[in-house]
DNA sequence: AACTATTTATAAGA
DNA sequence: TTCTTATAAATAGTT
């Protein structure tokens, strides 16, 4: 998409890495957006720049997303420490949001 | 991208929301793929349909970058600018339960 | 599931 | 580095 084809493979220049990367970052980001909206979607997207810094799109609560995607799929069994701190995050937050979804389903109750 | 523009809104036909989603999602995934490549970026993607389906790229182990995620988003004393950005997008646009709790708020106010 | 007319993304250049 | 532009790539509507 531009003046010439690009080969798939790491991008040898720090200056052109650099630019590419900052483009299609955000073209990666629009795009997720976009699917979204258009397709009633549920997207979560995270980038880490090669010097860590963090880029991030999500449709709805990354965490919710994260937690679908871990339910699917099986709940890996991990040692890793962090892991297990994230693991917890997850479910602290999930148990909130499904209270919350009780007390909602309950005010609209007595509101009839 | 093709015979006309399109709308940023929900495709109401379902059918063509179907076809839709189904290029949009190859052509995100792909996009996250070259990314990686390309700029030896760390990529996390999950999409969920809205049937529940998962789709899912990433380009490390998808558990360390959620939790390389965590760590920097997590980690309230952080200063620099892109935690800053990734935590604005996040209790901006994507914090679930904030959304439910004003619902909740709403409702006890009509309760009265 | 293929096909193209168009739109969109972006690689290079300014 | 921000803006421009030629070209590649994605995709909307069609068959």
């Amino acid at each position: 998409m531009g003046r010439g084809k690009v080969e798939l493979k790491r991008i040898e220049n720090p200056t052109s890495r650099q630019v590419t990367f900052s483009k299609r970052r955000n073209g990666l980001l629009k795009k997720a957006f976009e699917l979204s909206i258009l397709c009633d979607a549920e997207v979560a997207l995270i980038i880490l720049s090669p010097s860590d810094k963090i880029y991030q799109f999500a449709s709805h609560d990354i965490n919710r997303t994260i937690a679908m995607y871990r339910n699917q799929v099986g709940l890996p069994e991990s040692n890793n420490s962090s892991f297990r701190q994230a693991r917890t995050m997850e479910f602290g937050r999930n148990n909130e949001n499904e209270e919350l979804r009780r007390s909602i389903d309950n005010l609209e109750m007595r509101l009839k």
